[in-house]
DNA sequence: CGCACTACTGCAATCAGTTGCAACAGCGTG
DNA sequence: CACGCTGTTGCAACTGATTGCAGTAGTGCG
């Protein structure tokens, strides 16, 4: 089966942005334009905070606040998540990054993301007693095998 | 060896928290002494912000960092383990809460204490690749049952 | 009992993120 | 192409949490 598992519109979401803004009536701002280049340009994760420095870097003018706002419009669209990391503080994750849960070494503070057929087997875990995992916003915390040899 | 399951240690942690910072060379004081009776007379979870302000109730004073940095030393000795919740905020848990992981749903925003045979379930899926998961601070986001018929 | 060592506290500054509000600006209309 | 509706922005204030630093105060020792 050659079948392409990504489509078009998987690859290039960014390029219709605007549009699936205008769908839902809202606008498009050289702000909101600023997040989406740096987002499009980001596969995995990236930090409210890194975002910003990222929009600044692009010489446009954008507050945090704004940012924070249209992340949150973005994720309405499905175009991105957010999680938290094991600090707390608030990831968002883009693309392929978006679909899975994610692996977190206490002690090197590394991360990885779960697989499908692992993703599933957590899910199953839980599925007995109705209760749907949302595989992209897990995030499971633990020692690696590196570092429990080490 | 009848070998009691519950040692009076676990049972009234709290009673020995002064001599096991002496043994450390850490001091009783007593903001120590606030931050101690408060979440001893807690079960389950409590925030940061809702800790201080139960402390400052006490009439003793204390100071948020002074309450932070005594959770961190608390966590040191296994007394309490932090997390966060669905939003990032930080929540401790206490007690037996401390040993389970947690289930949160994204709906409804309740939460339930994973039980012991599904928190084994969970760690036996990333045992197979050498990842140690740590039960207690996993938290997994979904929908519960209840959410998904409504 | 009082000294000294050093852990601990409080303060003030800082970071991450959020919110209310008044002013601004997309963009569809006429 | 100007108009105006309403979504969006920037600001300022605020919450939660963290950190550096100077002064404070537990605690062991003589």
């Amino acid at each position: 089966m050659m079948s392409p598992r990504v489509t078009p519109a998987d690859r290039r979401p960014w390029d219709s942005v605007r549009e699936q803004l205008h769908d839902r009536g809202l606008r498009w701002t050289p702000q909101r334009r600023a997040v989406v280049d740096v987002l499009a340009t980001t596969e995995g994760h990236i930090t409210g905070s890194e975002l910003i420095e990222r929009c600044r870097a692009r010489e446009t003018k954008v507050v945090p606040s704004t940012v924070y706002r249209t992340l949150d419009v973005l994720e309405q669209l499905g175009l991105v998540r957010h999680g938290h990391g094991a600090d707390g503080r608030e990831e968002f994750h883009v693309g392929a990054a978006a679909e899975h849960g994610h692996l977190h070494c206490d002690r090197c503070g590394r991360h990885w993301e779960i697989d499908e057929p692992r993703a599933s087997a957590v899910a199953e875990v839980f599925g007995g007693i109705g209760f749907a995992v949302d595989p992209s916003h897990v995030t499971i915390v633990g020692v690696c095998a590196e570092c429990r040899t080490a």
